[in-house]
This record gives C-alpha cells, sequence and structure tokens, in this order.
DNA sequence: TATGTTGCTATGTTTGTACATATAAACCAG
DNA sequence: CTGGTTTATATGTACAAACATAGCAACATA
C-alpha cells in the first residue's frame, strides 16, 4: 500500500486517508500511545482539507480504533475489541485491524468420529469422520488463545487447505461456503490440564470459554468453535440499544 | 421530545437532528418504507445545513437505521435485528423468562468518592459522593452473582428507593430515567479474596466478569455495573447475521 | 502559598459553496 | 416501437472559513 494520496485517483480522497490511516497507527509508536499529529498539521501534510480528513478519523473513531481528546490530541484506542466489527471478523481479520500480527503456534488437523452433540449439531451420522482443526495462537510475546474447530463434511475441506489465511476467506474463496450467522456463547470456565498447558498457565486457573456455532447463507451448520482464551487477553464487548 | 431544533440550546445541532430523526423514523409510515424527505428540503425544514443534517443522518446510516440511496433517497433500513437489539433484559427479567426466582442474598447501599475511572466516565467531580448499590443475588439454592452498580448524581437517587423492584422498571417509573444503551465487556477473571467470599468459591478460581455501561434517551451516563458471576452458572448468549 | 486569570492549542461544531456521480424518467431520432 | 441521449433529482465528495469549548500552563494577584 502506498503511503500518500492521490488526487486524481478515482477513490474519494476520504477513503484514501481512511486506510491510509489504518496503516500508520499500525506503527508501534502509535501502537504504544503516541499521538497522531494534530488535524491540521496533518491534513497540510497530507495535502488535504480538515473536514475530509475529519472523515476518515471519524470513522475509526466510530470503530474505536482511535480516541479523541479534546486539547489533548488524537491516539490509537488500545486493547478492547468492539463487537461492531467484531462477530463478523475473524480473530486474525480483527486483530489484524488493530495492528498486531498473529502468529500461529500450533496449528493441528485431524480427522475423528463426531460425539454426540455435534453429529446431532450438523445433522449427520456418527460413523462418518469429520475434520477437526486445532489452533493455539497469539501474538509474537505469548500464545493466548486455542481454538478447536470442527467442520460440516458438505463443505468438502480435505486438510490440505492453507488455514494460514484467514479461515473465512479461505471458506469463501476457496469453498464456496459463506459465513452468515453465528450464535455464541460465553462463559468462565476453569483451566483443565489440556488448555492449562497449551496457554502455559496453572490448571484450575481462568479461562474465557466461547462456543461459537456458525452458519452458511442457507442457515445450514457449517463449523463448530470453540475458544478458550486467557483471562484478561481478550474482553468480549457488546453494545445494545434499546428499540422498544 | 419536541420534534424541532433548538438553535440556542447547548447541545449540538447535530445530535439534536440525530435525536429527532430516532423519533421521526418511528412513524409508520417511515417503518413502512416511505421515503424521507430529500436532504436539501430537510435541512431547509429544520433550518440546519445540509452538511450538518447528513452528519445525524450519517449516524444512523452507520447504526444501520437508515438506508441511502442515490438518486433514490433515504428510508429506514428495516428489520435485520442483530446483537444490537438483543441482550436488552435486566438480570431479573432475563431470570425470570427462565422461570428462575431471584433472591437476594445481600442488598447494600452506600455513599463513596467515585474513583477516576468512574469520574470520567460520568463526566463529574471526584470530590462529590454517588451512591453505590453492592447485591449479592442467586436462586433459591445459593447465590450465583455479585453486582457493583454506581448511578450517576443526575438522577437524584436518595438511597432508600425499593431496590427489590427490577432496578430499571424502579429508575423508570420513580425516577424518569430511561436505560437506552448498554455497553458491555465480557471477560474471564480469577476471584480475589472479596469476590471469592461472597460467592463462596475459593479465591483465584474463574468468575465471569462483566462490566457494564448504561446510557439514558440522550446518551448520557447513568449507571455503571460491575458483575462477577460464579462460573458456570451464567452462560452469555449473543447471535449476530452478517448484513454486508 | 493559594487562587484566579488569561492565553494557547487541540478538538468540536456549523455554515456555505461547489462540483461529481448514479439513475430513473422523459425525450427524441431512426 | 426501439434504442440511445438528455435532463432532473437524489446522494456523494470536497474545500474553506469561522467560531465554540475544553484543558493545560504560565502568569498575576490576593
Amino acid at each position: 500500500m502506498k503511503l500518500s494520496i492521490d488526487h486524481k485517483s478515482a477513490v474519494p480522497l476520504h477513503i484514501q486517508a481512511e486506510n491510509l490511516l489504518r496503516e500508520l497507527i499500525k506503527d508501534p509508536e502509535y501502537q504504544s500511545g503516541k499521538l497522531l499529529p494534530n488535524e491540521v498539521d496533518l491534513a497540510k501534510i497530507l495535502a488535504i482539507s480538515r473536514t475530509t480528513l475529519r472523515q476518515a478519523i471519524n470513522k475509526l473513531v466510530y470503530e474505536e480504533l482511535l480516541i479523541r481528546k479534546k486539547r489533548l490530541g488524537t491516539k490509537v484506542a488500545h486493547p478492547k475489541m468492539s463487537s461492531k466489527s467484531m462477530n463478523w471478523l475473524s480473530f486474525t481479520q480483527e486483530m489484524q485491524a488493530r495492528g498486531i500480527p498473529i502468529k500461529n503456534y500450533e496449528l493441528h488437523v485431524s480427522w475423528v468420529y463426531p460425539d454426540e452433540f455435534i453429529a446431532n449439531f450438523f445433522d449427520i451420522k456418527a460413523d462418518k469422520k469429520i475434520m477437526k482443526l486445532e489452533r493455539l495462537r497469539g501474538n509474537a510475546e505469548e500464545a493466548f488463545v486455542y481454538f478447536v474447530s470442527y467442520f460440516h463434511p458438505r463443505i468438502g475441506l480435505t486438510g490440505d487447505e492453507d488455514f494460514k489465511k484467514p479461515l473465512y476467506e479461505m471458506l469463501e474463496v476457496d469453498h464456496s461456503v459463506v459465513a452468515n450467522l453465528s450464535k455464541e456463547e460465553i462463559s468462565a470456565k476453569a483451566a483443565d490440564k489440556l488448555i492449562a498447558g497449551k496457554l502455559e498457565i496453572d490448571p484450575g486457573s481462568p479461562v474465557l470459554f466461547r462456543k461459537r456455532f456458525v452458519f452458511d447463507q442457507g442457515d445450514r451448520p457449517m463449523e463448530y468453535n470453540l475458544g478458550y482464551y486467557k483471562a484478561e487477553s481478550f474482553i468480549y464487548t457488546v453494545e445494545s440499544r434499546r428499540t422498544s
């Protein structure tokens, strides 16, 4: 991505500015709290008007990627994933949007017989093996989440897929399966031996546990996913407005 | 709510316009698909500039309450409730909906100085005491959640209220404060001494921790609530549909 | 010392203006 | 009647210019 604005391009300036900001704030300096240049200067640097620049900034503020404070300035709003885009971005994408690169610590594919619960969810017989994907993921420093996914056989996965790409992107592009609806259950749990080992914490210490039931466009079940997040490493946010 | 714009009010015109639009589009005519007046006319009617009006409309478009189409116009984006509208039940109501009667094990009102975080959220000075409400609640067998709530002084609570009624009902009926927007953060935590004591679990064992920021109709902060749920006793469910 | 006061600087709000673009509908030529 | 062209109308993009407001800091006063 080019880090400058092309006034002749067909793509609107405020979109260009937005993208450019998204790149810019990945800089560790900004990630660690440095203020962005003030609006007037930044507009001058980019050679666009303050209004246009603000359009771009506003979008990111709305996404809670940036925080503005009068007289203080604008900086990246660190942690805390927002439910706005979340839910419908994969883990990788969400982290990337924040400039946090994701590392796969382990990635393991196996074929297993579904237990009753899973067979029931997928509405399949239990005598047919399905693909199980286990992933231990985190940032550069540490692994902080352990995922276990099961996929519906209908999708036709072979196990040779490129699981380094964002999962839903891969499924969409290579297997024409589009995730459309997700039902999630979030609770707290004590880590068992296995999870504790993976996340390098003591058995019995807390993890955030998320079950995710994912459906495709036809509302057919496509994935069953279990996520174990190291406590404090992951905050689930929900915003809801009364409708009555 | 008055359906006109007050240019002398302290509240920004685009906010007034936004609220006004929210009211306006409740009209069954608009709900059933009628186009809003075009921007130029509407701006003229409200006696604000088109740009300001657009600020308001943009917000609603971003919230997916309105849809715009070039040359066609702007109308309400009908149904499609995502997780936005869900989750709007109080704890008591939630439980009652499941047929679980709720018991208050402890109920304690006190007046405290807000810490920096709370003062900042409420946008008040830290030298004024605010009401703190602690409640230990559960079913007939055991207490499984410990709540701590702080209320904005604007509400004018005295401490003599009847906290046995559902909280939001009491606030609405007796204090004319209507909860309208809630932002929640859910994570897993290890119970400290205090929480462990209340919930009768071992210190260090997992609890589901929920922060809740509640806003009234004017999007003004009204309550800050911390909830500690005994692990396994509470599962948070979220359903979200892709909108793109 | 404590307390105003004032000014600086950042974001926040608002207006006026202009041109671009998408598209439905009216129009016109073959 | 058919197919292209124009026009009217809506949103979309962009700029410039003010003034408002919040908060910090430096200075001045009691």
